[in-house]
DNA sequence: CTGAAAGCGCTAACAG
DNA sequence: CTGTTAGCGCTTTCAG
């Protein structure tokens, strides 16, 4: 029955190369206990030399594991996932998982299509940031292991990134220095990161006040058209949802004369530019890398062994300090 | 044969429950034409009564077809391509094809092993600025589509974006500004896109007189450590491989108190992140987004048909001017 | 410890 | 138009 032609080698050729059955080559690799140790290196050498690589597709309808995993971000565009999704990959290749990358593009819906899509191929799924409904990750969650990162859902193995700790440290940096008065540049409403930093901000505010300003996709130009919104809080320092946001922002103040640290103090997030620009930026680091190993490996552990108690890891962030801090400026209102 | 159990509803279920052949059931979705619509329509009822959800394996063992791709970088990290990346998984989407990453760090042997890995599993590949050997590369595309994106092998499907427009603008603005020295901080030599960015230096300088430091891999650090040969090379400007250098670059020459643009002008190329950095960095853009929609359509065609005639698409660049870049600064110092 | 044989769920000739 | 049949490449009882 000629077929669409496919020259790999398979598990079939090894064997009349090693000169065993094909039961042996399999197992060889699937379960090596129950061979002798020659029979091991000699079958692993023979396909080694051969190039042999198991079809996964045939092992799969044969085990009904695929080993493959996928990563669903909502947009890989932005900094902040790339090193998140490059560890992830990285700590998946040690378990031999193969990953899937899906980019939702910000939207629940694309999320839901593109998992849906992907769900009958893997065994498991790490979902970045999700801006899906709960009861619809819950559903998920119910079918097949689900790691969530930077999404707090009780009963779902997760990793949160807790900003927390870095932004506290913001905080008293900037009253340290002087300040009274700052404003923190919220990002999208459905974004956990958000919420969580926002409610640092607005309840340890450690007598300063702090203003939000909504800047909704957290982009550059979003940060730069805030700064009109930031001169007229009368605001001297502002606390930016990610560095692009910051960014902007910086490059918003320098359009206005206003001179960062010098007039105005500016800490972003996530650290994922701060280090790379001229000024250096302020900024609170995420450990984005470190989640996403740490959710690479709690998802292999899991499917290993699908223990029902979720466990949940914490990745804590400090500040870091750089160019973009210094006290208020001596005047009032930097040139209001 | 009791083994994996995995309730799923297949596609003899369906079948018993329709009182028809599985062929039928099968033909009911890959090719209903060659059945009566009544029977169509009877089997689909059934089957989505039945929740029946193909299984993806099963097919693809069987046809070869396996609805993936998968798309191999050098280091996602690399602001150039999670544009590139994303941009393909989104084109990729509209063709109903899930998109696997891989995630080379830079390392032949490691692409080499991930292309094995995703082999079985995956109708074609997207390699991007491959750093594999170049017989490798062709014993691949021999055996199923291959898409080579800033990787120019003769005879392979491949999207090429040619610095050479936007570098010989920026050598031309350099002129015209008044430079008359000036130095390109190279990138890795087995980088198609810095043998053509070098060549088009070198062999085009019009009358410029350009050296050329090799920073080894790209890297901010790289960057701001090459500053000192920067200006014991006497040059008045500098032409960086990516933007990632050109940062770097710039961060060395302010801890040396060399302002830009109006000490020393600088240029990246990429464009990835020089509009988001204060300053602005001049830089030729790259369109990576651009490239990585022309790869995965590219790819998307080449499975519907495989055509012989492998094409080239070509991305030309542009200068994009921004605040790094002035006329050289003047031989006496400047008053006061 | 190793081989033989029976499928996993599906598709694709080839009849009828 | 529809059923029969023979695998895709792998794992896994079950014998030996």
């Amino acid at each position: 029955m000629p077929r669409t032609h496919r020259p790999s080698v398979t598990i079939g050729d090894v064997a009349a190369a090693a000169q065993v059955s094909r039961s042996t080559v399999s197992r060889a690799f699937t379960r090596p206990q129950l061979l002798s140790p020659e029979t091991v290196d000699q079958v692993r050498a023979v396909a080694a030399r051969l190039g042999y690589v198991g079809n996964q597709a045939a092992r799969a309808l044969s085990t009904g594991r695929f080993g493959n995993i996928a990563v669903v971000v909502p947009d890989i565009a932005n900094p902040f996932f790339p090193p998140l999704v490059r560890s992830m990959q990285l700590a998946a290749e040690t378990a031999d998982l193969a990953v899937f990358l899906g980019d939702s593009d910000e939207s629940a819906e694309r999320e839901a299509k593109l998992i849906a899509r992907l769900a009958p191929q893997v065994e498991g799924f790490v979902l970045a940031s999700p801006r899906l409904a709960e009861d619809l990750i819950r559903e998920l969650a119910a079918t097949r292991p689900v790691v969530l990162v930077n999404r707090d859902l009780d009963g779902i193995p997760r990793v949160l990134i807790d900003s927390s700790g870095g932004m506290t440290e913001a905080l008293m940096l900037l009253k340290k220095l002087g300040h009274q008065r700052l404003v923190y540049l919220a990002g999208p409403r459905d974004s956990w990161s958000d919420q969580q930093r926002r409610e640092v901000l607005t309840s340890a505010a450690a007598g300063l006040t702090v203003d939000v300003i909504e800047v909704g996709r957290p982009s550059y130009a979003a940060g730069r058209d805030s700064v009109s919104a930031i001169v007229r809080s009368g605001a001297t320092a502002a606390i930016a949802f990610d560095d692009v946001v910051s960014q902007g922002v910086l490059a918003g103040l320098e359009l206005r004369g206003i001179s960062v640290p010098s007039d105005f103090s500016l800490v972003g997030c996530d650290d994922t530019l701060a280090a790379l620009t001229t000024p250096a930026l302020t900024s609170v680091s995420a450990g984005a890398a470190t989640a996403g190993t740490a959710a690479a490996k709690l998802l292999a552990q899991l499917l290993d062994s699908p223990d029902p108690s979720a466990e949940c890891v914490t990745i804590s962030t400090h500040l870091v300090i750089r160019a973009t801090t210094a006290g208020p400026p001596r005047r009032q209102n930097p040139r209001g």
